[in-house]
DNA sequence: AAAAAAC
């Protein structure tokens, strides 16, 4: 349990001690960080490129495009320079948001494809969304200030189907801009806020975004109050916390707009604590996973809560396979669809490749081999379980690789908060992670991923690398696989393929297993996980061991109260409390 | 197809 806090805690503390060098060079210059030298070789005690967050956002990305080959691995020695000095790490972040609207070349324009009854016309500019709809100033304002300059694909197309009430499913592939397309219609129609007792009088929450995880439904809250600058709306980001409040009907009825994951507010509803019957807008973002099997009955009753006649729905993905958008579409009321670009096909922006190693024993050392040598930090990696997550980034620590995070749901939220935000701060390096991290995470300098575990499925892999290659960036993105990876490589080779990527050719010659084939090797990889789950690490056994102990502890003292004494873990419930 | 995540 110590090792885990220790680690999960962050890289960062433990290389304080242990890599100073690197650390006072890190914390002495961050805010030059502009000035880094260009070698991205993290483990020599460099100050690595790591705030090209800076550089990204400063730099328009077309002089890039000219001069680099699109082989990530060469990136790091062609970087672009960030011209001048900056002070502090907000101005610079400000600074170069704007600067980015300078010179920056449109994203690249995919080909949109909208389907629907009498489907509005798009928009090219935000301008004409003011000409042509009654957009409170105050909010094109706010757009303009966060560095948003012209829509994008399914900005130009989404708005206005959404600023005309119609129900929406829009497919745009990762990092091109959904979370705007849904917050400007859904806040532009938001009126007064419901605390203004004249206009809206006991009116209550409006508006309700749906997301899978904490964490995303974090990032959609901050882009939200971005918007909402200015303005007194109550934008509330569901937690525990937040929904103790709920119990005072007053408090309910001054909120305007509720941003959550589905089982917590299925919980508020549950409890009687919310009422959702004047709910005019609900977005599902990353609809296809919120319409998975375990996710769908909570978000349909959260959707029967909402019982205005008039409720406006939307969905929205990257990626929506076709039984997803039958449920989808059916949930819908005379719906448009929109797909910008090829359905299910990563951004060719990002450079996807495929490295085989033999086995899940074979990983490791491929993996610090290649952390040995100059790479673009942040890199993101991805794990299929939490304890592999944990022990991975253990194994990385323990071996001298410095600044490594991990960040998986089996940590408490205020753990899985500070590596987030080590990870926005440009503090982690290394971050080992499972599918939590795979959907909609917006990390602008993430410009590495590393599939370490295959993924389980194109959707999960198209999500993970789809980290990278944000906002018209580049990326890379490496996929280890093994033998018992075989029967599901080509699928992901095909994906590959299509999004301008280069696969070898012997993996295209794979012979298509059979469905009979697929699923036993699929069992014998499965029981091969199962047996991998905990073997990255030495102690994990004891570490997972330790864990369910933990938390078995922890649910006891929820049925008994009283009993206070022997938990383990220091803010495990004592921030909690039961209040309601 | 299966894990992860949701509480």
């Amino acid at each position: 349990m110590e090792a885990f806090h220790l680690l999960s805690r962050g890289g960062a503390k433990f290389d304080k001690s242990k890599f100073k060098s690197d650390v006072n060079l890190f914390n002495g210059k961050k805010s030059k960080a502009a000035n880094a030298s260009t070698s991205a070789r993290a483990p020599e005690g460099e100050l690595p490129p790591e705030l090209d967050f800076f550089k990204y956002a400063q730099g328009g990305q077309g002089k890039r495009k000219a001069s680099e080959p699109n082989g990530g691995a060469d990136a790091k020695g062609k970087k672009r320079r960030v011209e001048e000095d900056e002070d502090t790490e907000d101005e610079d972040a400000d600074e170069a948001e704007q600067a980015a609207e300078e010179d920056d070349p449109p994203m690249p324009r995919h080909r949109v494809t909208t389907k629907g009854n009498n489907v509005p016309e798009h928009v090219e500019t935000f301008e004409a969304l003011r000409e042509r709809y009654n957009i409170p100033s105050r909010l094109l304002q706010n757009i303009a200030q966060s560095g948003y300059k012209r829509p994008t694909g399914i900005q130009s197309h989404g708005i206005p189907i959404l600023l005309e009430h119609r129900d929406l499913a829009a497919i745009s592939p990762t990092g091109t801009g959904k979370t705007l397309s849904y917050l400007l219609p859904v806040m532009s129609a938001l009126g007064a806020p419901a605390a203004s007792s004249k206009s809206n009088p006991g009116s209550g929450v409006r508006a309700l975004i749906l997301a899978p995880t904490r964490e995303l439904a974090h990032q959609i809250h901050n882009e939200c109050l971005k918007l909402a600058q200015g303005r007194k709306w109550k934008i509330v980001l569901f937690s525990k916390a937040t929904a103790a409040t709920l119990a005072d009907k007053k408090v309910r009825e001054k909120i305007d707009l509720i941003i959550s994951t589905p089982l917590r507010l299925v919980a508020s509803l549950q409890a009687g604590n919310l009422e959702l019957n004047n709910v005019r807008h609900i977005v599902l973002d990353e609809a296809d996973r919120m319409l998975d099997a375990e996710f769908l009955e909570q978000v349909q009753e959260v959707i029967a809560a909402c019982t205005h006649p008039e409720v406006q729905k939307a969905v929205f993905s990257a990626t929506l396979p076709a039984n997803a958008e039958k449920v989808a579409m059916s949930m819908l009321r005379d719906p448009i669809r929109v797909v910008v670009g090829l359905k299910d096909t990563p951004l060719p922006l990002i450079a996807q490749s495929l490295t085989y190693v033999a086995d899940d024993q074979s990983k490791l050392p491929t993996l610090l081999q290649y952390l040995s040598q100059p790479y673009n930090p942040p890199v993101l990696i991805f794990v299929s379980s939490q304890p592999r997550a944990t022990s991975l980034a253990e194994e990385l620590v323990i071996s001298g690789v410095p600044n490594v995070d991990c960040l998986h749901a089996g940590m408490t939220m205020k753990e899985r908060e500070d590596a987030v935000s080590r990870m926005r701060r440009g503090e982690s390096w290394v971050m080992v992670s499972t599918e939590v991290m795979a959907r909609g995470m917006d990390f602008k300098g993430v410009r590495e991923v590393i599939n370490y575990d295959f993924p389980q499925s194109v959707q999960s892999y198209i999500h993970r690398i789809g980290r990278t290659g944000r906002a018209g960036r580049e990326g890379k993105a490496i996929t280890y696989f093994t033998n018992q990876d075989a029967p599901f490589l080509k699928t992901i080779a095909n994906v590959l393929l299509q999004s301008g990527s280069t696969v070898p050719e012997w993996i295209l010659k794979l012979p298509k297993p059979s469905k009979m084939k697929r699923r036993e090797m699929g069992k014998v990889k499965r029981a091969e996980a199962v047996n991998n789950a905990r073997r990255i690490g030495r102690s994990d056994a004891i570490k997972k061991r330790d864990m369910v102990a933990a938390s078995k502890r922890r649910k006891a003292k929820e049925t008994q109260s009283k009993t206070d004494g022997a938990t383990s873990s220091p803010h495990a419930d004592g921030a909690d409390g039961e209040s309601a």
